[in-house]
Parts: C-alpha cells; sequence; structure tokens
DNA sequence: CTGTTAGCGCCTTCAC
DNA sequence: GTGAAGGCGCTAACAG
C-alpha cells in the first residue's frame, strides 16, 4: 500500500505539498500539482482515512439514528440522508435504534466516541425530553420529531395541522365515532393527537384515543381489542403508515368493508394503500424531502455552528379516497 | 477530552498498563485493573477511535452496500446486519447503490478507503461479472445475488427452484398463459425466470417474460403495456417485491379481479400481499435471517481469512392465497 | 510556492 | 506485572 511519502518520492516533492495537492489548496503550481496527480495515480495511492482523522480532527462521517428501520417512511429518509452525505463526501452510520430509548442513548453515546461531524436523529419521547439537559460533543438534526420548544435543528412535518385536516375532513364526511390510533413513544403521535382532537372538540364530538406501541401488530392488537367493545366506531385513523397497517388488518379479519361499514384514514402515503380497495385516505409526507432537508441543514451546522437555531416545517398533504368517503346513510 | 496519559497519571501507572486493561488483557494485576477502571470512570474516559484505528490498523466496520434501500427485502436485510454487527461491536456503513453499477463500484472503492474489516454487497449482474476479475482487500459476503460459480461467501434464497415450485402451483391451479415479469439488473431476477421457464417447459407451455428495471413503476408500465396485447395473460408473476406492487397497480387501473379475471403471484411475503383481495400468493423469504447469515459469514471470514468459500441457500415458502386460486372454468 | 518538522492519541514491542 | 519509547500515516504550522 503506498503511502503519501511513496508519492512524494516518485513526484519529487515534499509530503506537504502531496498533502496539499490532495487538499484541493491553491498554492500550488499547476505543473507540480500535476506532477503529484500523475504520482498519485500511477502508485494508485489512496491516503488513509484512520491517519488522516487522527491529525485532522475531522471526520467527514455523520450518525443516521432512526426509530425504526422497517418503517418505510425512515427508510426513504435514510435513502435521501445517505444520497446527499455521499454526494458530500460525507460517510453515514446507519443506526436502528428499534424505538427503544437504551439503544438510543447507546448509540449516541457510539456517535461522541465515532467523534462524528454530526448526527441526525428521530428521537423517542423519552430522549426529547432529556435533550435539552444532555449537551451533546456534535451537531444534532432532529427529524420527524420534536417538541415546539424543543432547542435543536429539526425538520419536521405539521403534524397537529395536518392532523386536524385529516378528522376535519372525516367529519365533514359525515363520521362521527373516530377512533384514534397513535404511536406511543414520539412526538409525532402525540402532536398528531392534538391536531384529531382539537377537530373532535371544534365540532362538539367526543374523542377516542389509543396509545401503542408503533408497530403494525400491536395496532391491529389495538384494533381487533376495540372492535369487541360497543359501540362499534366509525372510523379509525392511524398515527402512521405501521399504525395504518395494522388497523386495516385488523378491520379486513373481520371482513369490514370500507367505508360502508368503517370508514379509514392515516398518515404516509404508502403504495399499498392506494391498492387497498377503494383506496385509503391520507396524509401524504414528503419523504425524501424531509431526509433532504435534515442532512442540509445538518452540513449548514456543522459549517457555521455559530447559526441560530432552525426548524423546518413541511406540509403533509391530504389524498381523500375512497376509505373516508361519505357513507350512503 | 480526557486521553489515555490522563487516565494513566490519575491512576499511578503507565500508558501501557491502561492500554493493556482496556485490551482485556489477563497479564495485570486485578488491584491495577481495579484503579484504572476507576480512572477510566472518574475521567469519563473514551479512547479515541481514530488514533486506535491508526495504530492497531483494525477497524470494526463493515460496510453494507443494498442495491435499493426501498425495497423492504433489504430494509430487512439491513436491519438484521445492523443489530447483529453493533452486538459484535462493529460498526455499520450503509450504502445504497439503487442498482447502479457505477455507484456500486464507488462504493466498493469507499470501503477499501475505508479500510472496512468486511462488506456485504447485493451485486447487480454487472458488478458480479467482474467479481472474479477485481481482487478486493476485504472480506465480501454476497447476499440475495451469485452466480452458481461465483467464488464468494454468499447467502441467497433457493431462486431457481422456489420459482419453480411457485409457477407449477399455478399450472396445478389451471393457469396456462403465465408471464413472468422479472428484474433486468439482478442475478436473482434470472434465477427465477430460469425456475419459471423450467416448469413451464415441464408442462408444455409457453414461457413469457419481460425484463424491466426492478421498480414498482417500470414493472406497473410493462404491465399495462402486455395488456394492450392480444392474447391476454392468464396470470402474472411477479420477480420480487417492488416488481409485484407495479403490477398489481396495473391490474388494479384496469379494474381486473384475482383470481377470476387474472391470476397473481410473485416473490417477497410483504404485509400488503394480504391485504389486497383475495390475497396475493407469494414465495416468503426468509429475510431476517438471509441478513443475519450474511453478517454471521462475514464475521467467521474476518476472524478466519483461510476458511473455504460457504455459500447459505435458505428455502423460500409457498404462501397459496386467494390471487392463485382456479378460476371457475 | 514549497520543504521541514512536530505531533494527533494510541498500541506494542522490548526491557526490567 | 509494569514502564519507557517508538512509531502508525498524515496534516499544519512555521520557515524559507
Amino acid at each position: 500500500m503506498a503511502q503519501i511519502k511513496d508519492v512524494a518520492l516518485h513526484a519529487g516533492v515534499s509530503v506537504a505539498t502531496v498533502s496539499r495537492v490532495l487538499a484541493g489548496q491553491t498554492a500550488v503550481t499547476d505543473a507540480t500539482r500535476q506532477r503529484v496527480l500523475d504520482a498519485v495515480k500511477a502508485l494508485d495511492y489512496r491516503p488513509d482515512l484512520a491517519a488522516r482523522r487522527l491529525r485532522s480532527r475531522r471526520n467527514d462521517t455523520i450518525g443516521l439514528i432512526v426509530a425504526d428501520i422497517r418503517n418505510p417512511f425512515f427508510t426513504e429518509v435514510s435513502r435521501a440522508v445517505e444520497d446527499i452525505a455521499y454526494q458530500n463526501r460525507m460517510r453515514v452510520i446507519l443506526c436502528n435504534a428499534d424505538e427503544n430509548p437504551d439503544k438510543e442513548a447507546l448509540y449516541l453515546d457510539l456517535m461522541r466516541d465515532e467523534n462524528v461531524s454530526g448526527v441526525i436523529l428521530s428521537p423517542t419521547l423519552r430522549t426529547l425530553a432529556r435533550l435539552p439537559l444532555r449537551d451533546y460533543p456534535f451537531p444534532l438534526v432532529l427529524v420527524d420529531r420534536c417538541n415546539p420548544d424543543t432547542v435543536a435543528d429539526a425538520v419536521v412535518l405539521d403534524n397537529s395541522d395536518a392532523a386536524y385536516r385529516l378528522t376535519t375532513h372525516l367529519i365533514e364526511q359525515g363520521h362521527r365515532r373516530i377512533v384514534f390510533i397513535y404511536g406511543a413513544t414520539s412526538a409525532t403521535g402525540h402532536q398528531r393527537l392534538d391536531g384529531y382532537r382539537n377537530a373532535m372538540a371544534r365540532h362538539g364530538l367526543d374523542s377516542e384515543a389509543h396509545a401503542v406501541p408503533a408497530t403494525a401488530d400491536d395496532a391491529c392488537q389495538a384494533t381487533r381489542q376495540r372492535l369487541t367493545v360497543q359501540p362499534a366506531p366509525d372510523t379509525f385513523i392511524g398515527s402512521n403508515g405501521l399504525i395504518l397497517l395494522g388497523i386495516t388488518e385488523a378491520l379486513r379479519e373481520v371482513q369490514l368493508r370500507f367505508p360502508e361499514q368503517v370508514a379509514l384514514a392515516g398518515f404516509d402515503n404508502l403504495p399499498w394503500t392506494r391498492l387497498v380497495e377503494p383506496g385509503i385516505t391520507v396524509i401524504a409526507q414528503p419523504v425524501y424531502d424531509i431526509g433532504q432537508a435534515a442532512i442540509e441543514l445538518l452540513m449548514q451546522r456543522i459549517a457555521n455552528p455559530g447559526q441560530s437555531i432552525r426548524r423546518v416545517v413541511l406540509r403533509g398533504e391530504l389524498l381523500a379516497r375512497g376509505s373516508s368517503m361519505r357513507r350512503a346513510a
């Protein structure tokens, strides 16, 4: 494996000059630069990144800690982050916290050990609550989840508002007994719950919400459970794609038809929501954009640590489909 | 940030001793070890990984280069790899090649630069073809995709056999004009095609296959296209979850009902395949197990570079659902 | 514009 | 069982 001194020797210059050329500095003659570049190519020289990182104290690695990689929302966010990061010569270390605050803490520690340039995190409620207390040795950008008063860069959906619009749409379609099932571990679930409650209250309707672990299985279970209790709901709302999936499975098990027997709506415009007859009404999130905004925010913060805290709020789009339509009275 | 010499000072020992304790070596008195450990805790000392990696020439990082992170198959593989890797104190660098051989080559280069301990790769056809020519400076385990004669550790499904069984099942249900739509860029797609062709030939039926880029949109397009041509097919098979999704969307657009007007089957037991009435017949892959087997194979290879090449073949399970049932003649 | 040199923080022989 | 000392390969002052 060729080293920098081999290149220097080959090109007839000092190691410092090689280093300068590789760093893209201008203070080098074109002729010298060319000789170095030739030598690099001739020897197939690759800088040792460990040495570079040790010496330069920079790292060019970012940590991505997602709440649940199986959630297609986070998959797409990861894709965007990965895309943009590599375009900017940064590496991405992927961590999947599985909605587990302990795993999250472990990974945050790991990121500290790695001395990463920055971290993108979708925190659980517990970690979010502790956030102001801890001081992280790296720039941190939150994605998908944060509180109104969180002091950190963040990229989120207009959760409360989107849920309000979704709920209002259902009410306008004549639905009344609307049950909201949401993920217990995320601020996002709670904010969407707020929006739902506001919409219900404004129309003089009673809210009914159930918190579940944010998995399809748990949502399915909760829905099954609820179906055994009278009075039966008009309508279910799922606070994210996984939960919506679980609800849909449960309703299918008992052969309820949409929207005649029960209406249905939720978050995340996943492909299957169009496939299930007659189409499931959802709030579509600009998922790739969310990831892109997060990594861009992080890179800005890295470049300019002193800049003021920013929050990017993206708007969810209501896609009204058959599952929420006015039922034949 | 505390350094090793601070710990040494605090504990009243030399840096060498601290290093030994941290390396878990036995050649240290229990009393000394305890003093060092106390000092580590007192100073909240974290070894500098860049320095450690430079000095030790080890890295404890593995690269995971997946063909398409949006494909839930690879999402789940990633989850398993990440899980097991962190349990074994290894980091995972995630790369998404988007079925693009150039990106793949770029990432493989990157992995070399990173001096990773090993790489898990789901190669495109092109990269797979070049594999024997290139000599990688790290252990390499293929996942999901390899040829019969590929000289590398690999974890794959019994693709050809599974496709054979799936096709035979369809034929036994009375379907005859079966169209196979498959991903052009993967060895897996081609092997499943082989299985399909074998089954068709054995029953004296003509094969009809269409290669597409492995995305839902492309598969949807191809299906639409095919539907405009006479004679219309009995049945469609999709060679993976994304393609099956695209086919399903196209068939839904024209309101064809399963299995009366058209039968349908494919690979990957994704949640939505149960949701779409009357359930879509699939070959279920043991996705988490595939990822787990890959990372375990890699760790074995890292521990014992000389061991002979291994191939792990997992069996796909046929889940017969409504979409493939015998049609009322 | 270019070269010399002193470390970055740690591990690991080699002595004792 | 423990300490002293020499790098790992590179970057960044500082000279020239």
